[in-house]
DNA sequence: GATTATTGTAATTAAATGAGACAATAGATA
DNA sequence: TATCTATTGTCTCATTTAATTACAATAATC
């Protein structure tokens, strides 16, 4: 067995469509179970490098920003009954894939991506993957709605101390676009004049040229993260 | 084999003297090796009943403010030669215990307890557990002291938002102490009536009657943060 | 050239924090 | 008993930070 035993990770993967939070979800084969996209760890591979695989098998996307933040180890967690259906689901051998069946602790983890660069990719056990707005999660197998309802608590709590806004975003963008970012993690409007001088007086943004799009008033900068 | 493989637990333990916060390390017998206190966790228990006993049976005592923070997880921070040393030092069969001589990944937990309570007692493997210094800590084996760096930042960034002080006092304490514990976690000092005036807005604390500590001035009066 | 919606920034108010002052007081001193 | 000492609790006022309002600038439309 090439894998740690026991032991998964799961990850959040969030976008923002410029209107709402939106987080990756994939369906397996034939169950119409959905779950977050995870993985397992192989026995001389690091967390993290097993995270960036499974983000970038299922996105494209690499050098994503991501962050570990909680262990989910309820004994009774794993639901056998699913993951059988899920092995045959996909007619793998279930004396083979019998490890799979056993408890697993998972290491909770969030992405933040551009949305944007994003099409989204099923794995082979799962048959469709999509964007679901963040207050319209659908039922998943396991913990995994305990999982998205941890990782957003999270984000919300990082967002204003540690900036990371930014990786929802392209890479240049408006103002008003960052304040969106801001008010849909955080689930309320936030005053512009305020926000605005805010961000300029943590000298973290770089400011560019305007950005024209052909509308009847002044047109906003641009601003990108410094370095 | 009863534990989980390849995953472990440790724990930094905190406690206040009323001068200097000070963590729980464990020696090892015959070897040298200090250590944080950890363990294994068993195929039925959960991470936090698995923390609780370890931490139970090295302080005594139960019902402990704690909290995991983080999994480290580098393939290489075991170091086998160590375990080893462990093993042979305490008089343990080597071919019976080689399963903790491969990779593990440990959950790094923290928990904060009243100093005053805890009559430190080693467990079968160390010969001896005692408080250190903060700014003191002696060389840990593996990857133990980025451990202690990792909880001792954690606990910073939560002492002020989630007000975790408490746990390292007494039920009750005068706001001078409350003040210590602050400006040891934080290794700044603090202004004494801004600081006052913050905790009573707060609305978190309730006033009991005063310390007579047969000092000739006045006596403090008395708190306990409402449950 | 006037109009409209939005942006960037300045001016004004309000709230939080820093810094100091001072009365209250539990015991020590004499 | 009266005075002195160290510390506490609270008040005031200055300073800083943040919220709110106001307004000029401007890109495209009419």
């Amino acid at each position: 067995m090439k894998f740690i035993p026991n032991l998964s990770y799961d990850c959040v993967i969030f976008g923002f469509n410029g209107k709402t939070l939106k987080i990756l979800i994939l369906e397996y084969h034939n169950t119409g179970l959905f779950a977050l996209p995870g993985g397992f760890i192989k026995k001389d591979q690091s967390l993290k490098d097993a995270v960036n695989k499974g983000v970038e098998d299922r996105t494209g996307l690499t050098n994503v920003f991501m962050d570990q933040f909680q262990v989910f180890d309820k004994p009774d967690r794993a639901n056998v009954f699913d993951m059988r259906r899920i092995l045959e689901g996909n007619n793998k051998d279930l004396e083979e894939n019998s490890w799979m069946l056993e408890r697993f602790l998972t290491v909770g983890h969030y992405a933040l991506i551009n949305y944007e660069d994003v099409d989204p990719k099923p794995d082979h056990l799962s048959d469709s993957i999509g964007w679901y707005d963040i207050d319209n999660v659908p039922q998943l197998m396991m913990d995994h709605n305990e999982i998205v309802d941890k990782a957003l608590e999270v984000l919300r709590n990082n967002i204003s101390e540690k900036l990371i806004g930014m990786n929802l975003l392209p890479q240049k963008f408006t103002m008003k676009q960052l304040q969106q970012v801001f008010e849909a993690i955080l689930d309320q409007t936030l005053r512009r004049t305020s926000f605005q001088r805010k961000m300029l007086s943590l000298d973290i943004l770089e400011r560019h040229e305007k950005l024209f799009e052909g509308k009847a008033h002044k047109a906003p900068y641009l601003y990108s993260f410094k370095q």
